[in-house]
DNA sequence: GCATGATAAATGAC
DNA sequence: GTCATTTATCATGC
């Protein structure tokens, strides 16, 4: 029993799951309302990974992938910057 | 998951510091990253199983029987030792009161 | 078929 | 030396 969890553990590090829909919202509102310094600090991160119910890395690795991915086609993302940026202006009015 | 025969480990440019022009730019352009194929790997997997930390004379004779630089191989072993401490991390936390599935 | 999360080389701060 | 990071690559989801 022991060994079937172990290597479901040692093989279930690369299977691939999408974060949940609100997990994702919590991470691209951060990021873009960061977008000039997208660098949390590691008290920004464990807080971000408790509000999205993941671990540090996967946040570390989330932002990893979103910096090098929204710097290398910043049209792509224009969209989707626009729409954070104008539901952060929203919650800042109130 | 793959072969890498000898994709990377051709001939190509030896170390990554080489060819310094005095003057003009040298814009130093980032070595691009070239994943190394199953039998380095199986090479440097079995001395880090060893010794997590390699001397010098193990790494000149590492690096030349798999043909990378003695960089490539200090380098390569400090990665390994970081991803033993998250795997490390990831078993704890695995194994203790924290589902999130 | 790309989007996305995780991992593997490579760099740089300290 | 560690360690956060950049970059390309891998593996999966859909």
């Amino acid at each position: 029993a022991v060994m079937i969890l172990r290597s479901r553990f040692l093989d279930a590090r690369r299977k691939r799951r999408n974060f949940s829909k609100q997990a994702t919202e919590i991470l691209n509102e951060y990021f873009y309302s960061h977008l000039s310094n997208p660098y949390p600090s590691e008290e920004a991160k464990e807080e971000l990974a408790k509000k999205c119910s993941i671990t540090v890395s996967q946040v570390s690795n989330w932002f990893g992938n979103k910096r090098i991915r929204y710097k290398k086609n910043i049209g792509k993302f224009q969209e989707e910057a626009n729409l954070y940026a104008a539901k952060t202006a929203v919650t800042a009015a109130h | 998951e793959h072969t890498h025969s000898g994709s990377c480990t051709s001939s190509a440019t030896k170390d990554g510091s080489a060819s310094k022009n005095s003057h003009s730019s040298t814009p130093r352009t980032r070595k691009k990253r070239c994943p190394y194929s199953k039998f380095q790997i199986r090479e440097l997997e079995r001395e880090f199983f060893f010794n997590v930390y390699i001397n010098k004379e193990k790494r000149l004779q590492l690096s030349r029987m798999l043909n990378l630089t003695d960089r490539q191989v200090k380098i390569w072993f400090q990665n390994r030792r970081m991803k033993e401490k998250k795997l490390s991390r990831d078993r704890l936390q695995y194994f203790s009161g924290n589902p999130l599935l």
